[in-house]
DNA sequence: GGCTATTGACTGACTGTTCAGTCTAAGTGG
DNA sequence: CCACTTAGACTGAACAGTCAGTCAATAGCC
């Protein structure tokens, strides 16, 4: 609709994006909720009015800059993992990706912060919670399928692979909430490590960078 | 500081609850950020300029009655499970309340929403920052006392406390998003049978018994 | 009379959105 | 090549509503 399809319209598009992206780095920065457009106009060398030229309302910019960003991060996540060899190489790929900050690969280490303000404001804003579901469905759907292809190449147990998804991102979402807020108990590091855990000890591998814990008498290594 | 300890703060402290109690309610329907004064002056019959001068300033206020409903939902947790005989069925009613919701005892139903408030303004807003870092650490602190007093029952496996602890909670926080944004790809029973069955693997104790077949006094149905 | 609780009326600042119009560059006809 | 039209990109200024916080004044109460 805003776009026109004829040559010219790639001024439009990349002044478009150019405030997708100031967006985005406004929200990271002040949050959600205290995202004005005379920023992101700012941001993007533009004026006010001219935000609301491309998109109509504040409320459309926002929840439209969200979509690009968590599309970006998916997107990264595609890229990253499909050219590894193995499912747990994929599998470890995306718990780095959740862990690891300072990334340089389209800097998703905004990201977490940005998926509290998402998460917060889909319980009121049904637009929101539409990207959100999506979002958090295609990365367990590509769990899953990692999971079902390390099994039928014999490298992970026969576990139920969408209760396994469900599981392992809820325990990255949150531990994501404990490194987007700095929290001291943690770590990239240590957070990687207990997620890998966790899934040697579902999936049937032996995790060698969690064998630094103690073993002991682990009560049983559950795989059914 | 702001209340009186002598006898007759009674009828000021009653007030200053019944407001926090009021912005609680007003947080969870409208959000964080977009809680007005006015809002929680009129839940709490009392005019906008009283509101102020019980609380300083909006966000004073906001602050506090954030900390106000985390100590309401710990206090709970503690009453529910000091009573409790065994590590294992305190653990499960940790669970119980992190995930079922339709609670009647104070209703941290509503909690889950005002998680996602708190977590997202924590970011930014350094006062509460501290009220999700404390609420986070005696929670944390509590399951691994759990997880410690099991141990030397004989009751669970030798594991690391604080790992499991830290763990679980992320667990249970990235489970809790999911129900407090209605995923469709959840329920309270799901995520109580997924998180007790993870208890069960790291703890290793087999929850087979406890979700199959639950306390007599609780008819809950869990299903797969 | 002092002290606390309480309020209505007010204001000052902020900010999303509109609008009327400018600038630029591409077409169009001759 | 030139006048003229058209359309899209863009803006400054104003509008309109909202809302946190102030203040002077009043009503109880010991």
């Amino acid at each position: 609709m805003t776009e026109q399809d004829s040559g010219l319209a790639g001024v439009a598009d990349a002044r478009r994006e150019q405030m997708l992206q100031a967006a985005v780095e406004v929200i990271v920065e002040r949050g959600f909720p205290e995202t004005r457009i005379a920023d992101v106009a700012e941001r993007a060398n533009a004026s006010p009015a001219l935000v609301i030229y491309y998109f109509k309302t504040k409320g459309n910019l926002l929840v439209e800059a969200l979509r690009y960003a968590e599309d970006l991060f998916y997107d990264a996540g595609v890229r990253r993992t499909q050219k590894l060899p193995g499912a747990r190489q994929r599998l470890q790929e995306i718990v780095r990706m959740s862990c690891i900050p300072g990334d340089e690969n389209g800097g998703p280490a905004e990201s977490w912060v940005l998926w509290l303000d998402l998460w917060a404001q889909a319980v009121r804003h049904p637009e929101v919670a539409r990207v959100r579901e999506e979002f958090d469905r295609r990365w367990r759907e590509a769990i899953s399928a990692i999971v079902a292809d390390g099994q039928s190449a014999g490298e992970f147990a026969d576990i139920v692979p969408d209760d396994f998804a469900l599981s392992f991102t809820a325990l990255l979402d949150g531990l994501a909430i404990q490194i987007a807020l700095g929290d001291s108990v943690i770590t990239g590091d240590r957070a990687f490590a207990l997620c890998m855990r966790f899934a040697g000890e579902q999936l049937g591998f032996d995790d060698a960078l969690a064998t630094k814990a103690p073993k002991s008498t682990r009560g049983r290594r559950l795989t059914g």
